[in-house]
DNA sequence: TTTTAGTATTAACACTTGTTCATAATAAAG
DNA sequence: CTTTATTATGAACAAGTGTTAATACTAAAA
């Protein structure tokens, strides 16, 4: 139940990351935030690199994508609107999660600075999400349940929106200010878009 | 024709401010790559937050959004398919214009930690932008162009593909990638956000 | 030519950064 | 109780930060 310090330390540097980015946020900050001295930071970490990349690798992949691919693409595909629907559900759960959502300014931060990020991001985050949302419309489509196009042409402009309303959210949400509007738009998305491709001869 | 120390300076500050933030960007490192003392500077600028002022309010509108609503909105918007192109178009020129792509990784970096640089990305960039589009689906749905649907909400399902394949483009560039895949997305959006939302009974 | 305004330099300041080392406190294992 | 492994501390380090002050250089105005 009680944390460790190890747990500790990880908790306030991904905090202090996600407000301030990796530079930003210094060695004695984390400390004193912690509760220890400078020094006894590098009794649980090799250095300051040593937090970010264990803070990244515990992180990335759960943080950022779904990955509820376990389940049969085939069969939830099918179910059009709701899947669309369970998909941007998740896809904006994370928006509210605590660690996701630090986890994500993080990674804006850092996205224009930093390669491994920038790789992280394409690949762990965009190109996963994609490779699902093609796959979903190309059966879809096959089903005759949308028009037809290129799935992958159709994923990017469903995805697009979507990463676009979950930057808005954080970003109301570190003024503090009420994000009741920001979170309608995740579901307004689905019924515009939907409505849009929906094949309804 | 022979740039000043000072425009050297915001120049050079510009650069290294889209490429490691204000934080990571120092005075020294500033002043070294213009050719001159750290001390130097403060001949020019009164601190560093100075030069960040200079910068921002030089480039934070005409970086960021188009405003060419000198034109009336009224006869544009009429064209339809063609004024979303033109919309398109200039939002992808600022993709590729160097001034307003270093500007743009810059506000990225700083969004997130930076309140007056939200308060800029949202007003001068994004309520701007969204003006302007939500006027001109309005206009096409009186003129029965396009499906009627909420002009606003269009407006966002339009614009934040946009966002994202400006932002794409970014990333994509930073790593000396060729972006001329992404560079097709701005096309390639307009031609299905078209192909949806108009009106052929 | 002398005065003056603008711009450069050198040196120093107080402070923060990541990291190390010898040492002390703590708690589990013998 | 003693040994041992873990985790804490305090002090110090070299390097980097923004900024200032005194001073020199340079070019136009008097």
């Amino acid at each position: 139940m009680k944390k460790t310090t190890k747990e500790q330390i990880l908790d306030v540097a991904l905090d202090l990351f996600s407000q301030k980015g990796y530079k930003g946020a210094s060695i004695r900050m984390i400390s004193s935030k912690v509760g220890i001295r400078e020094s006894a930071i590098y009794n649980h970490f090799k250095n300051k690199e040593d937090i970010l990349n264990t803070i990244v690798s515990t992180l990335s992949s759960s943080s950022l994508s779904l990955l509820s691919s376990n389940k049969p693409l085939e069969e939830s595909a099918k179910k059009g609107k709701s899947f669309l629907r369970e998909f941007a559900a998740s896809f904006k759960l994370l928006a509210y999660d605590n660690k996701s959502e630090k986890f994500f300014r993080f990674m804006m931060i850092e996205l224009m600075q930093n390669k491994k990020m920038r790789d992280i991001f394409m690949n762990d985050f965009h190109k996963a999400h994609l490779k699902i949302l093609s796959q979903a419309f190309f059966i879809m489509m096959q089903e005759d349940m949308i028009y037809s196009s290129d799935p992958m042409l159709m994923a990017r402009e469903f995805l697009s929106p979507l990463f676009f309303y979950r930057m808005q959210v954080t970003l109301v949400k570190i003024d503090k200010e009420n994000s009741s509007i920001e979170s309608t738009l995740f579901e307004k998305h689905i019924d515009f878009f939907w409505e849009m491709i929906v094949n309804n001869k």
